[in-house]
DNA sequence: ATGACTCATGCCGATAGAGCATCAATTACT
DNA sequence: AGTAATTGATGCTCTATCGGCATGAGTCAT
């Protein structure tokens, strides 16, 4: 039994007639009555009653006939599926992000996502960077917004620039530095500081070490926050400063001041990272949403 | 798209192996490899990843995956349905019948033939052998249970006979005659008849009108009752004579006598009709029930 | 009675598909 | 590290299937 054959026994059925059936198929009739012949002969029965006049469907052809009707409405329910899915417009897609970087353009970009792609379910979770990659591995998620992860996972997964943020001071108010416009690193290099844990943000930590480091201190850590909301707080109460990428500037932050470091240190990017071994189509659907959207993004997060 | 290659999909997809899906469909893997390849071709789409170590089922694979497993088990199901439509098993039996003549075997008949297929739809009408003739040639009916059939029909209906019920004479209580074993028909040719509708049952009326002639008078007619119990209601109240088959006994009837007929006139049989045509496996199956039947209930009916 | 139509059948040729051998790539086991 | 084994892909040949043509047999209408 092949959908062809039902194909025909479904247009024969349904006109009475093998070479009408014949004719709306584009092929000769006698390919017709050696289809039937043939699908009959399979079944064991008799699926239409003929005469050289006249065609009727018995009643093993009703019964056929309705579940082949079935099945050829689930073959093109079957080709609509998978155009669909082929296209990303189907399935789940799960999201990695970091809040502090991302809060400000994420709710645009998922709006405009599931505009274009309304049959996608769309899952967010907020985590760090590292709960990210621990997320690839688990394939728990399928994109991630973060800042750049260790070298040794750029094969499996691929990094696409988003925006830079620039490193800025953050002193608590009334601090001696607080009024500054501008500071240069090595003013610092007796202050205590309070830094994002290294668990966390290995890339972003390190960074600032080295940064460090080159100016020609090592700097005390007082204080290792797991939350950008802790840090703010955490230099609030004057526990000491801390140097973070510029977007921080957009979370509640009473009792911060944001200073500008001059000269300035690497800008750190924000990245999308998603799988290198092309996997799912919803997934290049959003990589390229997210594409044509950077430069909106930049614009607002300058 | 066609079922053989669904199969070969559904395999590869679930044993995650060409080579596997190819010993299990007792082939070899290079076949199956064309087919997927060829199946990908035809949907423009890739269903599966793989490299020589790992099969994976892409987005749209898992789509399409869905959907043929779908077809597959309607195919099946399809088989089934198809063997139970051309066992007789499924389906619906209209059958018309005479309540007078078969009220008393009618019901068994049923219960027997409901349990062999218990998913066939019983569905009895009750009419006279007229109204039968109707309702065949609407198709309305696809058997019927009455007194022979006017010759004309045999082509299109075939007659399988049942039993046959001896012509009684049906007397009032209170009548002349009401006392006797037996009568001659020539004894009632001053009678008053009853006798039942011509429309309804043409054969029954001729037969008694011919076999009147044969005893040398012409029965005058008083009333024609389109019902059997309205026939008994009007001999009972003595507006005439009835002859009518010995099965009428049955029904309920005070105030009246049945005497028998001697010489006997023929007996009128009755008989099962069904389409000569061979149409539809319940119906055959319903005949065979009813050929094996006839000793039972021309034992019941003696 | 003949012609126009139906479906069935025999034959031929093209072609799709199975099977074999082989290749390239990866893993596992020495 | 090197070899053996297994995976899927590819090229080839051969066969069986199937479409198309010609034709036959049966039925209906003119």
């Amino acid at each position: 039994m092949e959908l062809r054959t039902l194909k025909t026994f479904v247009a024969v059925a349904t006109l009475k007639s093998f070479s009408a059936a014949a004719r709306e198929l584009h092929t000769v009739q006698p390919a017709i009555s050696r289809q039937i012949a043939d699908l009959e002969a399979e079944l064991g029965v008799s699926l239409l009653w003929r005469n050289t006049r006249e065609v009727r469907v018995t009643a093993p052809g009703e019964a056929l006939l309705e579940e082949a009707k079935r099945m050829l409405a689930l073959e093109v329910q079957a080709r609509k599926r998978v155009a669909l899915a082929a296209s990303g417009q189907t399935g789940t897609l799960r999201i990695g992000y970091m809040s502090s970087a991302c809060a400000s353009f994420v709710p645009s970009l998922m709006r405009d996502f599931a505009a274009q792609h309304p049959d996608v379910t769309l899952v967010l979770h907020e985590m760090t960077a590292q709960q990210q990659l621990d997320a690839f591995a688990r394939e728990e998620i399928d994109v991630g917004l973060s800042r750049p992860l260790p070298m040794e996972l750029r094969e499996t997964l691929t990094a696409l620039p988003m925006y830079e943020d620039e490193l800025m001071v953050v002193v608590p108010e009334g601090h001696r530095l607080a009024r500054r416009k501008r500071l240069a690193l090595r003013e610092l290099s007796h202050e205590d500081f309070v830094l994002f844990q290294r668990d966390q943000a290995t890339g972003l930590f390190d960074h600032i070490i080295s940064a460090c480091g080159d100016a020609g201190f090592s700097p005390r850590i007082t204080r290792q926050p797991a939350l950008m909301q802790t840090l703010l707080s955490e230099v609030a109460a004057g526990l000491g400063l801390a140097i973070a990428p510029a977007c921080i500037r957009r979370l509640q932050c009473d009792g911060c001041h944001f200073i500008t470091l001059r000269p300035a240190l690497g800008a750190v990017p924000l990245e999308l990272h998603y799988p290198s071994t092309p996997s799912r189509p919803v997934i290049e659907a959003f990589v390229t949403l997210v594409e044509t959207a950077i430069p909106a993004i930049r614009a607002q997060m300058a």
